[in-house]
DNA sequence: CGGTGGATTGAGAGCCGTCAACGGAGGTGG
DNA sequence: CCACCTCCGTTGACGGCTCTCAATCCACCG
């Protein structure tokens, strides 16, 4: 009975969950069938386009988001302008400060971005009847403050080459999550722009840093955008 | 009847946890009187030195503690040597990374630093049991990630003056919580080398820096480790 | 074909790191 | 009580790395 009873569970997956990567590894995967339909009935998916803005830096937070596809990128900036990006979001991540009265970054889209939107009181009703969704939110906070202590030694203690070298590193292990020794090629999810942003440093010297790198060979050049890395166990001795 | 009841709950408190700041603050204000009693029971307070490693980088994590007094520091370290402080923690915070096999950073005493040390298996099946307190502990992990992105804003997009200034600014309002209106004297708990290993900066460049805010008269060293300002917006606005 | 926005490359300046000398506080021993 | 040592912090001189400013290039597009 107990068998047939998991089927008529998996028959309750809304068609739109199914084949949802955040029902896998995402927040969803907490949920039994029952509470996925609920929450499916609240939900809503939209694709944003790069540049735009999904929630405003300081302002009350409506929504949260599973990121579905695409990067969503997180930044704070300064009274005179100068910004820095604090976080980079990957499918299948949740967007969106829990517990708090207002959002302490900016996102915005990096990539085209699809989202699957669900309203707040949606999301934190529900995470006070379940204890294994609340529990898989910690577990995302606490990854996410790894990385940003990961990311204060890069921005602290590294020279612009190191920085970039541990960039190139960390998006060639985010898309290609294969081990070292292999080779790997992927798009840039960031501009130029972004890339200094996000390691403190300007635009014409990450640029020059990029350069110097393919002209020792380190890594190939296709588009401004697409690079390949021939070796990848050589890019991670450079990051320092 | 009720009230009885309670007074019978207070009256189980164990009495080194009655006057104990974890007991309000932190996480265990989310226990009762009959969970706090078992786990006071397993408990123990520990005092350690300036200097003192708690918890190795990479080592397995056999216990969290309570910080009761005094300044913890988190570092991460490059194999050159190159060290960063990636966070600073302060009575009551729960010290130790939860839900992780391993820690990802080296906890040392700042100060002199009274813990309240709990085993591992302790915190973890409570937690498993205790809603609330595993509830107090995403709290804190979500605080102490917005804590490190404003950091990385610091070390990623300010010069050194805004650095020391952005510093000073903290240490004033974690121990004089007031407004900024007002003039504030404080101890530093982290020597120049600790200063400048959490700005991304030289023991050289942090103690210039402070000279010339000690020239503007911005602040008045009473000490090496005992500093006063005599207002606290002023240096608000240095911190950039 | 010219316009636009992003990326690259170059020249010069300034900030901060490096190296070195000095100073002051606290502890120890004669 | 003083001499001495050690550790930590301060100050100075200099050089290098990265920022700033500017010109140019490239891809894309009307």
């Amino acid at each position: 009975m107990q068998t047939v009873r998991k089927d008529i569970h998996n028959s309750e997956v809304p068609v739109l969950c199914q084949s949802c990567e955040a029902r896998h590894q995402g927040i969803c995967g907490a949920l039994n069938g029952e509470q996925l339909l609920a929450l499916s009935k609240a939900t809503r998916r939209v694709r944003r386009e790069p540049g735009e803005e999904l929630i405003a830096d300081a302002m009350p937070i409506n929504a949260f988001s599973n990121v579905l596809r695409g990067v969503v990128k997180l930044t704070k900036v300064l009274e005179d302008g100068r910004q820095q990006v604090v976080g980079l979001q990957f499918a299948p991540d949740l967007l969106g400060r829990p517990f708090a009265a207002e959002s302490r970054v900016t996102a915005e889209a990096a990539s085209a971005v699809d989202l699957c939107v669900i309203p707040r009181p949606a999301l934190e009703s529900l995470m006070k009847d379940s204890a294994p969704l609340e529990h898989r939110v910690m577990m995302q906070a606490l990854r996410e403050l790894d990385e940003a202590r990961d990311w204060m030694v890069t921005l602290g203690r590294k020279n612009a080459a190191e920085k970039v070298a541990s960039f190139l590193f960390m998006i060639a292990s985010h898309i290609d999550p294969t081990d070292e020794t292999v080779a790997s090629k992927f798009d840039l999810p960031l501009s130029r722009a972004d890339i200094a942003d996000f390691l403190g440093l300007t635009i014409e010297t990450v640029s020059r840093q990029i350069s110097k790198l393919k002209a020792d060979g380190v890594i190939e050049i296709v588009n401004y955008r697409h690079i390949t890395v021939p070796d990848l166990a050589r890019l991670r001795v450079l990051c320092g």
